[in-house]
DNA sequence: GATAAATGTCATCAAACCGTCATAATTAAG
DNA sequence: CTTAATTATGACGGTTTGATGACATTTATC
């Protein structure tokens, strides 16, 4: 049932133009907006699937603030966000990612990557509703039964466990900050030291260890943590 | 696929057609609705065998109270409901869940996993009105008979316990909350305590204590409960 | 109407889970 | 090689959660 519509909010016509046709050549069908106040009209009128947003924008409202509106809506926050950001403004990855978007790309990008990314933010943010389960490695997790397997072998995870493994295996190949980890996976506004993480990844880790699967989560010194199925 | 009828319930006729074609596609014959109005006139009329349910539609009725409507209806509460709700308002699966609904889907959705789980769902509902008992591990639950057997003794159960036991061997493999259990088993709107379920639960699992079935029954710490054949 | 079975609620207990800290180990930089 | 920064790890106390037994009320049965 592919109504997928992916909205895009950019300033400058000709690049909103470019993006709608890639997104239209691979299936997918577009809304556009050039500012926040038309992006929320268009968010609220027709839900999209994904949001491809602008980091910079006009007015008084940057992409970033639109994107900390959206994840702080209850109704919203499911839609994945991927943030545009120009090459020059590349420290901006961290505070887009920090805002909660799901993904971002730096301008100029080609029409691959981009399909691309869109596919696998997509992907992913199904991932979890689907009851299907996530199989990586030798690691399976059933979200249906809130249950994680290896080998065949059920481990057995506490609820904080379990939630923090779902949130890596869903979003795998990809570091997080220990904050970012806290907003995704305790929910925002806690008051939870940053440092409770690495607690939590110790008690992942050995746990999953008997299966050898504690390789998969990976230290990103000077950053957080990374769930990767590549050998460090 | 034989004279079985699906009821769609969405508002936007768009959505509605496709979902007609998947299923006359897939060999099942169909039934519409626009409203809550015309879906009640549809289910008296020609009592389908499912219903695929929006969660949200135009009038005063929303999605949810409709199931919640037939969930109590004496006549009606056997028919199997699908919730389809948006993605962004994933929270409600829950809810959907919460008001009695038998699987729910978030749109946009695959024809495929359409097709899928109403198959999943009707052999599910079949599963309990069949000639044939449910068998899971040593148990045999005989709903014609209204008895559970273990070993080819058999296990004299309460009318709760029976029921209970019923829903669990019907849905196995997966994680309920107490609330869940609640609206499936007691039906919707009662007003009874969650920890409730903790002594039902205890009962029931003493009763299948003798015949090593009790492991069947697992907590899942922080959800609720899941009854499956894998040991933990 | 009396007895027995079934069911919902509560109080209590034990286990688990979680957040924090102190300290050891590791890594990076000078 | 030293030092500073960062992460790993073990332990602790408080809190939450589920298990369990007892009890009161309702329902069914004779």
């Amino acid at each position: 049932m592919s109504n997928e519509q992916i909205l895009i909010v950019e300033d400058e016509p000709a690049i909103r133009e470019m993006v709608v046709m890639t997104l239209e050549m691979a299936g997918f069908k577009s809304l556009q907006a050039a500012d926040v106040l038309e992006a929320h009209q268009q968010v609220v009128d027709h839900r999209p699937a994904l949001i491809l947003l602008d980091w910079m924008l006009p007015g008084g409202k940057s992409g970033i603030d639109f994107c900390r509106m959206l994840k702080n809506d209850e109704m919203l926050c499911e839609i994945p966000v991927i943030m545009l950001t120009a090459k020059s403004e590349e420290d901006s990855k961290v505070h887009g990612l920090d805002a909660g978007a799901d993904d971002y790309m730096t301008k100029p990008f080609s029409t691959r990557e981009l399909i691309s990314r869109i596919k696998a933010v997509l992907r992913r943010s199904r991932a979890l509703s689907s009851d299907k389960p996530i199989e990586i490695g030798q690691l399976s997790l059933d979200n249906k039964s809130q249950r994680v397997t290896a080998h065949d072998k059920v481990i057995d995870l506490g609820p904080t466990e379990y939630r923090l493994l779902a949130f890596f295996m869903s979003h795998p190949e990809r570091a997080y900050t220990r904050t970012q980890l806290l907003d995704q996976v305790w929910g925002g506004n806690v008051y939870i030291e940053d440092r409770t993480i690495d607690v939590h990844i110790r008690r992942l880790r050995k746990l999953l260890q008997p299966y050898g699967c504690h390789t998969l989560i990976q230290t990103v010194r000077g950053t957080g943590y990374r769930f990767s199925s590549r050998i460090e």
